[in-house]
DNA sequence: AACTCAATCTTGACGCCGTCAAAATTTGGT
DNA sequence: ACCAAATTTTGACGGCGTCAAGATTGAGTT
């Protein structure tokens, strides 16, 4: 086969730079990978996400991402833990704009929870929707674990103990919990139009006031 | 190509009788290859679900199943709206074995809305996991509208207005089908491991008390 | 500075997938 | 008995994931 010096000044000329950066054969193509693997999951879903198709939107043949992963579901993995740390930190990011009382620190994170959620349904669907990663990778499950605990953290502020030793608090993390993913669930795959209204209106008051209904210790004024 | 007069007598032979029932040339395909929809989609998951499987399954040719659905997306929406009915049924079931107050018809239907996604995960997340089936179509919203309305109707009645013409109301359904969905997803993802104890121990108590926490009116004793 | 070798990437192949078109088969009505 | 329509099969196409083999490159050694 034929060398061919102009390879390069594809499509993909913008990206030379950043895939020469690296010292390897065509710059950092792992990363490069990643990135492009995000742009496929947001054009085409989970469920129509294709290694040929990042290959291609990488520039770079059908089997070159062996190297890099060892099959779909590894990179797909990478690209769910990639998202667990973007939750995870859109999570604390809330929490930092919010006032330091305990009851403001728990609907921040929760805010944090659906407003990630609305901003990256791909990934968030990558996380909880689809089988094809492997959740218990380490890369995973620890940001993973460690958003949890920023939600645990809350209870543990406003119930004024360790909510995850006693099945009182365990049961009001599931609530919480539980409120917030099917908000956030449901919100993204479009079903609430009975709601639209309000959401159009005032979305972060509408989802704020469902999230507050997930306060433990009767949060309402009782 | 010669023909076989023993296509019959493979591993679906048991299937014969019933493919046999109605008119046309092997019985009734399409219900079969519904039946066999669903098992694919039981034992691959929506996202390892394949129409030439299918048909596998069904014992015809991998073109066969294009007569009795457009395309792979029609025959998901055909499962999907089953699945919708069913669905709405177990609601409604769940009802029927509960006491005649409002708040047990709401907690009803909660349980049922919970305990069809344990019991049948594949279908569950065909309806609210997957982009797949044309959610659009009236085979699947009409038993999905009505499934919703099952859980209006009891906030309906726990409120004593109706909770769809007022803000406040609407808000008390976002927050009841949030917490509700959002365990469902939670629970068939197994990403409730902190809380597995107590399912283990009482798995309808566990999810019972979580339901009581969506009851409107601060359905707490106050 | 030439060589070596491992890492990286490409090419080509395989079987499976969804879908289309054409041929074969069966059914029901006449 | 025959015909037209419905049903099913066969075969083909391009796209998919993955494997094996060959080509290319970069880094280290002498």
């Amino acid at each position: 086969m034929v060398w061919r010096p102009d390879r390069r000044d594809g499509p993909m000329a913008s990206d030379t730079a950043r895939r020469q950066r690296a010292g390897y054969h065509h710059g950092d193509l792992r990363a490069a990978l990643l990135a492009a693997a995000e742009q496929e999951l947001i054009e085409k879903g989970v469920e129509g996400f294709s290694l040929r198709g990042v290959a291609k939107r990488a520039g770079v043949s059908h089997a070159a991402p062996a190297h890099h992963f060892r099959d779909t579901k590894d990179l797909l993995t990478a690209l769910a833990a990639l998202a667990a740390r973007r939750f995870r930190d859109a999570m604390l990011d809330r929490q930092l704009q919010a006032p330091r009382n305990a009851r403001s620190q728990f609907i921040a994170s929760g805010l944090g929870y659906v407003e990630f959620a609305l901003a990256n349904p791909a990934l968030f669907d990558l996380m909880f929707g689809s089988k094809r990663p492997d959740f218990a990778s380490e890369d995973f499950s620890t940001p993973a674990s460690e958003a949890f605990m920023v939600l645990v953290e809350g209870v543990a502020a406003l119930r004024g103990d360790d909510p995850l030793t006693l099945a009182e608090g365990r049961a009001e993390i599931l609530a919480a919990w539980s409120l917030v993913h099917g908000l956030a669930e449901l919100l993204i795959a479009g079903r609430l139009a009975f709601a639209e209204a309000d959401l159009a209106a005032d979305r972060e008051g509408t989802i704020l006031r469902a999230i507050e209904r997930a306060l433990p210790l009767g949060g309402k004024t009782c």
